[in-house]
DNA sequence: ATTGACGCTTGATGCATGTCAACTTGAGTT
DNA sequence: AACTCAAGTTGACATGCATCAAGCGTCAAT
């Protein structure tokens, strides 16, 4: 992405890779000091906010590329926690040492801003989402993404296997667990997908990108505000 | 913020000040390529998703202080638009100077990877206020905010115009204009504030809070997922 | 194989909030 | 003043989805 061979080099060099990481293993919980930067190499993190009495918000699903960690450098301290959700490898980024890098690669610097500013605008898409559409649009998004995100990792966009529960992708959504149990049935009735368990099988991803743009199937058009 | 004069000068020097806009001026629209942040001085500003005939998604309202255009790094052009909510002085700062400059000023590096973090974990923050909480509870988060952002500036926390419509209110909260109307009525009824048009005067600040605070005051929970 | 726990599915019901409609209010224009 | 128009308020009604409840498949441990 831009940057000389040596400075490639110099940027593996500080990162630290570890052992595989198991289902439930934790990278961080929320309240810990911020250290490091976590990328996905392998396997699926998920990061939520734990609330009161044992209820969780699910943050975000992180799979193969994605980084983790980018909203505790401000307060260098974690918000959130992140826990595995599958057999993963993931490499540490100590941010301190990448931050001196950075500062004599301007490239690198460059390539950082990018990053941060790409949360952030998938952030506001995620915003648009949970203010604007309903359940059927969140879920067909979530899918389209999933497949798109693999893809861009060469897996296969149309066949694939969620790494986390009916539960999770609920709370992500800001639905219920019913709810999204509910329209898995639906999608494949209408022959969008076919489901087995965390197996999905998208058979017309073209309408599941149309649905998931925002544009209510039913004639009966709601929340357009 | 950690700066030496001699460095604030410089940044100082790169800022373009513009004369003051007016209600409905844009700083930008959806589309346009990107050059510059802005940093509002006074006044305010909001930022919106255009959809497609004519509804727009508010996506943030940008008050004296606060910075916009962060998303729009990444692709290096504007997703979304920016409107001028009332007579504002707005500074406009080149990000390619910006740039070149950060990287001879680490502090200032790493002020701005501070505040694109911190952009992110407000995302988070209003990711889990669209995902889990009730008409009610969102309304009191975004009174609670404006309170503690205003205050920040040295100006009343429990006395202030909302430069916004309710029909922006709503959209912004992910809910109609009616139920935002029945709520600032009910707000009052209760004694939590006195409204008048756009003028609010907060009389129970604490109890504002704690209602955003994600405890729902019914008894009745509901999204509790 | 049996048990138990858990995740998932499905149906029935209720509620919060969206939608529709009518009215009021305030601000700007003539 | 009278008029106009947009913004806000309020009430009546409709509905999407949460909630409650029950049952079922799956998996791991015994």
């Amino acid at each position: 992405m831009g940057l000389a061979a040596e400075d490639v080099e110099r940027l593996d060099s500080i990162i630290k890779r570890s052992r595989p990481l198991h289902r439930g293993d934790h990278l961080f919980r929320g309240g810990e000091r911020f250290r490091s930067l976590y990328v996905v190499k392998t396997g699926s993190v998920k990061t939520y906010a734990p609330s009161e009495e044992g209820g969780e918000q699910v943050l975000g699903f992180h799979l193969p590329g994605e980084i983790i960690g980018l909203d505790a450098i401000d307060k260098s301290c974690h918000a959130c926690s992140a826990k595995v959700l599958e057999t993963s490898a993931i490499c540490e980024v100590p941010f301190q040492r990448f931050e001196e890098l950075a500062t004599s690669i301007p490239s690198l610097q460059h390539q950082m801003y990018r990053l941060l500013s790409k949360e952030i605008g998938q952030d506001a898409d995620m915003l648009l989402l949970l203010g604007k559409k309903n359940a059927e649009e969140r879920l067909a998004a979530f899918l389209s993404s999933m497949s798109s995100r693999l893809s861009k990792r060469g897996l296969s966009p149309t066949d694939f296997y969620l790494s986390m529960s009916r539960h999770e992708i609920g709370s992500y959504l800001g639905l219920a667990v019913e709810t999204v149990s509910r329209l898995f049935t639906r999608f494949q009735e209408d022959g969008l997908l076919r489901v087995d368990r965390k197996h999905v099988e998208v058979l017309n991803l073209p309408a599941l990108e149309m649905m998931a743009g925002s544009a209510p199937s039913s004639t009966h058009k709601q929340r357009s505000n």
